[in-house]
RNA sequence: GGGAGCAUAGCGAAGCUGGUUAUCGCGUCGGCCUGUCAAGCCGAAGAUCACGGGUUCGAUCCCCGUUGUUCUCGCCA
């Protein structure tokens, strides 16, 4: 190898190298055999450089270049030399010269691809995943996963500059009661007892506040054994942040300032230097979601008070069950959508648990279509209430106040997407804040909507107990364009109020010391106030990559399946393994 | 756990209301070709139409089931 070992990249070659002797190393990307003369596109991390073998080359390298397919691994001596005008490739940036062979030297040969390597693979994804080393040398898969390095060191930079200190915290831990599913790892030395894997290091990085490290991140992978989806892994990796002696606004600025940074850094993208904030509630309402895609307008609005004025009896009856009738407005959609785009939109309303979705069209002569002939006689008052024009399309929905924001929002989203209401290469951040900290699960029970560590907003300290569904957090998500991209709270660090949480979502001190007693117990230690938030890397790597599934930012993901083609995980392992962790195997006979 | 979509050569696709020798592009193999850069031209091989059942004179196409996979609701503090 050392004879043939590179003394240039396949990207770095200019006219400036003309009549040098160089070595190249890559791979055959392409091979054009012209008869009399031959080219070879030579590919490595840093581009591709075009190798002429010239009709007058050696019998050897002739042979050799024959031989050449796809993806062999090659060395090339040649000689550098400026293209004529005529044949300069403006699309390549070493396409202003060319290396005549001299030498060719196979480093290894490749078998027939199960798929092309483009700048997109076109192959389904099972198969990419299973040859995920020949994905990866896609020109798309190398350009993500280079955008998820620059991403991390960017965070690096940014948060070593504000004096955050980088601190590992253990991925074998004990097993917490709320939230996910933990994945468990079984003991050896201590049969029947087992570690889990952290959903995230949230307890850890509180206890670092205990412990005066005042400013902590860490670039963590966390796992959940949950069913994945397109922006979700069984494993994952979050930009993990705490801080203490802060306010919610306090990390506020530090995330912006830290997206600021990501961005100019590594796609020279000016961000706001503050972003919009929403709260929970008017996200809700105005956009159907707690993560709502703001590139678009297009508002959910208030439609109750045209529905007592109106025959049409089911939008009635939702009102006398203390429901909601929300309706939203899309210009000049009428023409566009026939009555089946319309019941394609009702099946994505229906997914959320809405039972229809009503309609009509604004036209010169009146409503027309779906339920216009309830709502005529209010004609022009709808229209003047809700900025709705000729030829405009209305949505109606009449639900439960959460199913009929909900489903209304998802059918909004994909309007938004239909409709191209708004350029997808932008970014739009906001602060949802003003969470509730409980709400009651189907049985009844209060339960915390974050975790359990997140403070009460001050004004609701008092007063708790008496209507916990009031009761608002220190609580704010990250939003970026319609993706939750961070979670965060101030924390609980008064023992007290942490045991009057406990005890509204029903769980017994006992029960609390016995899961993170360690916690409560560090608290009694002279714990400063603190609060973080955790921004996800896969997600924000996504969308600034413009993809739609964490897989394409991932470099090994499991499947939508939670396998993993490639190395074929999970699987079972050898039954010695098994005794000697004292386990005992046994799988559930499906019922049919 | 529920719902929806998809499954046709190695890869990506076409195949209209059921009757085709199952089509096309890429790739593979062979040949030709002196300037290409998605090279071109000629030729060849390559398909249990995912699997199992049903309807029918006849199924890639219709129906049921199974498997795989993708999206989604639940779930994801």
């Amino acid at each position: 190898m050392k004879e043939m070992q590179r003394t240039v990249t396949c990207g770095e070659l200019r006219k400036e190298f003309d009549g040098k002797e160089i070595i190249l190393n890559g791979w055959v990307h392409k091979n054009r055999n012209h008869g009399g003369v031959h080219f070879i596109n030579l590919r490595d991390k840093y581009g591709v450089t075009q190798v002429v073998i010239d009709e007058d080359a050696s019998e050897d390298i002739l042979n050799i270049a024959n031989d050449l397919k796809y993806e062999y691994c090659v060395a090339i001596k040649g000689i550098v030399r400026k293209r004529p005008d005529s044949m300069i490739n403006p699309d390549m940036k070493t396409g202003e010269i060319e290396v005549s062979a001299k030498e060719i030297v196979i480093l290894n040969k490749c078998d027939t691809l199960p798929f092309m390597i483009e700048e997109e693979s076109k192959a389904n994804e099972t198969l990419r995943l299973k040859y995920r080393y020949l994905d990866l040398r896609s020109d798309g898969m190398q350009k993500r996963i280079k955008l998820r390095s620059d991403v991390a060191y960017a965070t690096r930079e940014y948060l070593n500059s504000q004096g955050f200190m980088e601190i590992e915290t253990p991925t074998l831990i004990k097993a917490t009661p709320e939230g996910a599913r933990d994945f468990l790892v079984p003991s050896r030395i201590h049969p029947g007892k087992f570690f889990a894997l952290p959903q995230s290091p949230q307890l850890y990085k509180q206890i670092l506040m205990v412990s005066n490290f005042d400013k902590y991140f860490q670039i963590a992978r966390c796992y959940r054994d949950e069913d994945a989806r397109g922006d979700r892994q069984l494993e994952f990796t979050q930009i993990d942040i705490e801080q203490s002696f802060v306010s919610a606004n306090d990390i506020y600025k530090m995330t912006e300032g830290l997206m600021c940074h990501i961005f100019k850094k590594t796609m020279n993208i000016e961000l706001p230097t503050q972003f919009q904030r929403l709260t929970y509630m008017d996200a809700m309402n105005t956009y159907g979601s707690d993560k709502p895609e703001l590139r678009f307008d297009m508002k959910l609005q208030d439609f109750s008070s045209y529905v007592p004025n109106s025959d049409f009896s089911v939008f009635k009856t939702v009102l006398d069950n203390k429901g909601a009738v929300r309706a939203i407005v899309v210009p000049d959609a009428a023409p566009d959508y026939s009555r089946k785009k319309i019941t394609e939109l009702e099946e994505i309303a229906k997914q959320y648990g809405a039972n229809g979705l009503a309609w009509m069209k604004v036209t010169p002569e009146g409503f027309d279509g779906g339920v216009a002939k309830f709502y005529n006689n209010q004609f022009t008052e709808i229209c003047n209430g809700l900025s709705a024009k000729n030829n405009d399309l209305i949505l109606l929905m009449g639900a439960d106040w959460k199913t009929s924001v909900t489903s209304l929002g998802a059918v909004r989203k994909q309007i938004g997407i239909d409709r191209k209401l708004y350029d997808p290469s932008t970014f739009h951040f906001c602060w949802i804040v003003d969470f509730p900290l409980f709400e009651k699960n189907d049985e009844g029970n209060w339960e915390a909507c974050h975790h359990l560590f997140s403070m009460p907003q001050d004004h609701y300290l008092d007063t708790m107990e008496e209507n916990p569904g009031e009761v608002k957090g220190d609580l704010y998500d990250l939003v970026l364009n319609g993706y939750e991209l961070a979670s965060g709270s101030i924390r609980v660090h008064d023992p007290e109020i942490q045991k009057r949480i406990f005890s509204i979502v029903g769980i017994k001190e006992e029960e609390a010391m016995e899961k993170f007693g360690f916690l409560l117990e560090s608290f009694k230690f002279g714990a400063p106030p603190h609060g973080g938030i955790a921004p996800g890397l896969d997600r924000l790597v996504m969308i600034m990559a413009g993809e739609e599934s964490i897989r394409e930012v991932i470099p090994f993901p499991k499947n939508a399946m939670a396998m993993s083609p490639m190395d074929d995980c999970p699987a079972e392992v050898d039954p010695e393994q098994i005794r000697e962790l004292s386990l005992k195997i046994e799988i559930p006979v499906k019922e049919k």
